[in-house]
DNA sequence: TATTGTTATACTCTATAACTATA
DNA sequence: TATAGTTATAGAGTATAACAATA
């Protein structure tokens, strides 16, 4: 037992709780870390209007010309009848813009518009923003280390 | 532009997509290593009918006899009004019980149950394995390294 | 006045089933 | 048959407001 453990009916009346037995798993610091992230990036990317999702999928718009729903479901992880809703905001902000998919006809390929590239061009600057800023404490080698990392363990 | 990004209307015809720029984010990468792990951890601990957030407060009862809701409401990062279900589906199954608090008439202490012990004492075996298996690729000093980095994040 | 615990409620995110048009 | 896209719906998770009891 640490030395910092409490002795039983003693927790509710110090200020200090034993956390190290939750800290020891590793899924617990990742999700911890990601909700602080992800927390800070919905706060700065707000005044634009875009969701982490969101960002991600005009992204992978911006650079995947004439990607379909089906490919971005795959990219995104959610599920094409989630994906709809998402589609339809951004069409209606004319954000983005659907032709059909040159080879299969049940198919439309996303493009952005002009003011769909205009707004991703910002958003990408204030998502490099919120990064540096959420892993402010880091160095650019700690941040490399720690990207090489987290890719080890999703891809 | 990088060699592998596509010209206009062509992604749709590909099976490969450009996620270089998606990729480049550290968000991202934590979002999805998170997802990544906790996908594996609520698999492995269905059997024992607990989700992260439960494990999480057990853990943390477990560690912090008498620990009140307000005290686990700031831990656990979320409200006190979505706690209420949480702690009575515990009490419910017993594997938590509630003692009045030696000092604050308004407060209550939670503490494990006997069966709850058994329970966290398992459930803590799963969670690791579960660590081992979601960070399979990582030696065990990356995966420290990982820790230190996260924490340099969220704390 | 402030805090603990609670109820009610709403909004987001996610998951499943069923349907249509096309392959 | 299988797939792309859609609708409807239900379950989590999360947020705010309001309240009773106690500090």
């Amino acid at each position: 037992m640490p030395a910092t453990r409490k002795t039983a009916a003693e927790a509710a009346t110090t200020d200090t709780l034993d956390t190290g037995g939750i800290e020891g798993f590793i899924g617990y610091s990742v999700r911890r870390a990601s909700l602080a992230i992800i927390e800070n990036f919905i706060r700065r990317m707000a005044p634009l209007e875009l969701r982490p999702v969101s960002f991600t999928l005009l992204t992978l718009v911006g650079d995947n010309p004439g990607i379909t729903s089906s490919q971005l479901c795959v990219q995104l992880g959610i599920q094409s009848s989630n994906l709809v809703a998402l589609v339809k905001q951004l069409l209606d902000r004319e954000l983005i813009a659907r032709r059909p998919h040159p080879k299969d006809g049940r198919a439309m390929g996303l493009h952005l518009t002009p003011a769909g590239r205009t707004l991703l061009k910002k958003a990408s600057e204030v998502a490099h923003q919120a990064d540096l800023e959420a892993t402010g404490r880091l160095t650019e080698a700690e941040r490399q280390t720690l990207v090489r990392l987290l890719k080890k363990i999703y891809l």
